[in-house]
DNA sequence: CCAAAAGTGTTTCCTTTACACCCATGC
DNA sequence: GCATGGGTGTAAAGGAAACACTTTTGG
């Protein structure tokens, strides 16, 4: 093909499609995993819950429309969280109405104040994760397998990142960080090793002389350690051989 | 919104965007790991190395076009490769035409032929990595970036799956497999450790009798192993702590 | 015989695990 | 004092690393 012929492109020849981004945005509360879904407010799955999400804008990157959609539907700003692509799903037929792909992505986040319905969606909810997995509550689309693998990313990334610590505030316990793990992986983790670990590992910062708040049932209190960004993990962290689950891992709702 | 209203989506409010895959192929020979590249035919970058791919079909999903790609590409069939999607990107005016998303996938295939150049390619070839990644190759669109991604996906991928014996023959000796990884991973392996380490996980067998063809300069003949497929990796295979580099492992073109 | 590659044994070291024990607090 | 959670000590078990050594072939 010679230089400057037309534009070479047959729009017949392949698929325009629309892209949207979903986003599985996990937190804990009450000592269990849970993500943050939406009503749908229109058809299809009208009265479905389904992961909040969105179409791409015409000049949009993918990662910041998927930042966009996390702060429209939970309000909490990407710094602080963590925010990462899980992967592409665009099955012909996953919308009943047209081709479209989605991006998705998932997000960690600390404790985050009840979600407000806004944008399509006619209401929103932070529903534990149990509760999905256990069938009570069925997803539109194909969201169930999505949310299905961003668990399996969630699980295996807290193995060799500090991604557990954006479950924290900005300043945590040890006790705070073992909860974390054992609540996404439903195991029970030995306090005095885990401590030894994050002792050791410069992903983790000491914040000197500070202890944590006066508790009720007495305690020694703890001391207070934030994450060190940048700095990735020396040694991985290792659930257990025999994932068992914990005894305060069910649905508390 | 009432149940039965007319189709609620506004054309204009969202990004309608040709989607294409682009796939990574690796695969090594004469012991260095080298990636698929086409000689584009057409603007832009016309004439400049590019990863293979191309538009995503109307109705044709995501996976199945990447493996029309590879297949297209390097005349391997799927069955005996390995192909996972890598990711999606999608930053606006990274195709200067028009709003374009690709995504990702790479593959491991074992010794390929020469690929013909074929569909939109001018011309096509097996490249070195290395000669990639010291610059004496550019590659159009954001394929730097992709590529660096798949690399980085490859060698953790290596750790904890079996992946490796895709770049093997169906039936290979532990010191093939070996080479692979130090080939990739740019390390010398200890032959003795390694073959423990093999011989002790399940994700591979053993074929009983079977023998490596006789060798030209003596040595003892290697019993033969397959890739147990859907059998994970038991224990995880680690690099040394230093990744130093191997005497063989530059570029051998 | 020697060279070369396959495969095994062995020692040393380091990490993980389990669990005992001490520390600092509330009540 | 007691209960509770924070934090340290330590011994046993297990795995990784280094490397010596044996086995089986070609020449």
């Amino acid at each position: 093909m010679r230089p400057g012929s037309p534009p070479p492109y047959n729009p017949n020849d392949f698929a325009r499609v629309a892209v949207t981004v979903d986003v599985v945005v996990f937190t804990i509360r009450n000592d269990a995993l849970h993500v943050v879904l939406v009503e749908r407010g229109q058809e299809p799955f009208l009265g479905a819950w389904a992961l909040p999400g969105g179409f791409v804008l015409p000049d949009e990157d993918l990662d910041t429309a998927a930042a966009r959609e996390l702060e429209e539907e939970t309000n909490v700003s990407v710094g602080g969280s963590y925010l990462e692509q899980l992967g592409s799903y665009g099955a012909p037929g996953r919308d009943p109405r047209m081709r479209v792909i989605t991006v998705a992505y998932w997000a960690a986040c600390a404790e985050l104040e009840q979600p407000q319905g806004g944008g399509d969606a006619a209401n929103s909810d932070l529903v534990p994760l149990a509760k999905i997995q256990r069938g009570s509550i069925r997803l539109a689309f194909d969201h169930e397998r999505i949310l299905q693998d961003a668990v399996e990313r969630l699980r295996s990334k807290l193995e060799y990142t500090a991604v557990a610590t954006k479950f924290c505030p900005p300043r945590f316990t040890i006790s705070q960080l073992r909860r974390v793990y054992e609540t996404i992986w439903g195991t029970h983790l030995d306090p005095g090793n885990f401590q030894r670990k994050i002792r050791q590992n410069l992903a983790f910062k000491h914040i000197p002389m500070a202890r944590s708040p006066r508790r009720l049932r007495g305690g020694r209190p703890a001391s207070l350690w934030s994450a060190s960004d940048e700095v990735p993990m020396a040694s991985a962290m290792s659930p257990p051989i025999a994932r068992r689950r914990v005894p305060g891992d069910n649905d508390p709702e």
